[in-house]
DNA sequence: TGATTTGACATACGCTTCGTATGTGTCATT
DNA sequence: AATGACACATACGAAGCGTATGTCAAATCA
């Protein structure tokens, strides 16, 4: 058998203890996933996971920045794909709400991820969606789609705004719940354009 | 000295308890305080603690339940006060965020609550919150101010927008922060009104 | 190529903490 | 006055985290 080189191993060994973590973190929770039997489960130790990750805290910060990297690049994707810029950031705050339907993203991201690692908007990878926000709506400023308006500030709004609005999708059953929590986020975010809102633009 | 009668040391117990707790969580946080110790200080053991609350979650939730409670009925006190009712709804608002800058508030309620209790929209105190808001908008709704909307779906996003911005609000060490949040909330709300929204209409 | 050092893990240990099971004293009831 | 219930304290077991130490392969160098 061909023998692998020692970074390589390395970056393999990370990976499985990342996602050996994520599903336990997804399923037990933070507090209640041991790492005695995440790391047993990818065939390692404790040893292995204090050796990269420091302590649990790190790990989960690893996991974090993992699913929320995953998170910026697909609602930027989806966002980009508009040619008008202000459906864009409209599908870039709806795709939020539907990723964050994912239980993964719930469970470890939205609720376990700011109580351990602290307010997500110091999070490197929480700022990478702000920046994506962020961008968006400095150009629809400039354009004078939306009034001159404190980028930062209605940037982290909206996206929060999103996320609550995820919050509750996820935790009704109820199957319209997600277009009414669409519709509300359209209708608030009108509130930055320019010109007066019409009902229904399409 | 006056013996006090067995309903009133019960309740000055648990009193007691959820004091020692707030101040614990507070300063620990959930995950970092100790029962023990937590108990200790109220001059009490672990024993009262799991006779009354049943176990550190449920002394948790009671904790949670009264700051939230407080939170509540200190916002829509400050909404009353307003005689436009949708100023005063701009003013609930403006009061989440302005509450949520209590440590105790930020880490308990905002943090470890939602990581340890679960979503915040199922908890008996959050939905008196969010029944404040929806009232008020149903009112301004049937005044025709507010566009035709879905009260509780705007309720939600609203509440979750406030509480996002009094995270951010809080992490920072800026002054003007509050403000510029403060500001980027009314733009955002002004998205329900049924009128093209006045840059400055005070 | 053989010796040495570095680094990636495993093993062993102690400490803390939670939850429960059991004990004890005091207040109501009869 | 005796009994039962209740409010709490004490004692115990188990689990988990972090650290200190050990080990073995790989890289470096003479």
């Amino acid at each position: 058998m061909a023998r692998r080189r020692r970074a390589e191993m390395l970056e393999e060994t990370r990976a499985k203890l990342i996602d050996a973590a994520r599903a336990a973190f997804a399923e037990k929770g933070y507090a209640g996933a041991s790492m005695d039997e995440l790391t047993a489960r990818a065939g390692l130790t404790r040893g292995a996971l204090y050796h990269h990750f420091g302590d649990k805290r790190g790990l989960l910060a690893a996991v974090v920045d993992r699913l929320d990297s995953e998170m910026a690049a697909r609602a930027h994707e989806i966002g980009q794909r508009h040619a008008n810029a202000w459906e864009g950031l409209l599908a870039e705050g709806g795709a939020y709400i539907e990723l964050a339907r994912d239980p993964e993203i719930q469970r470890i991201v939205l609720l376990d991820g700011p109580a351990v690692l602290g307010d997500p908007s110091q999070w490197p990878s929480q700022n990478r969606c702000l920046l994506a926000t962020m961008t968006t709506l400095e150009a629809l400023s400039r354009e004078g789609v939306v009034k001159p308006v404190d980028v930062e500030a209605a940037a982290r709004l909206i996206n929060g705004a999103a996320l609550n609005a995820a919050l509750w999708v996820a935790a009704s059953d109820d199957a319209d719940v997600l277009d009414r929590a669409t519709d509300a986020f359209r209708q608030l975010a009108s509130g930055l354009l320019a010109l007066a809102p019409s009902t229904s633009p399409s």
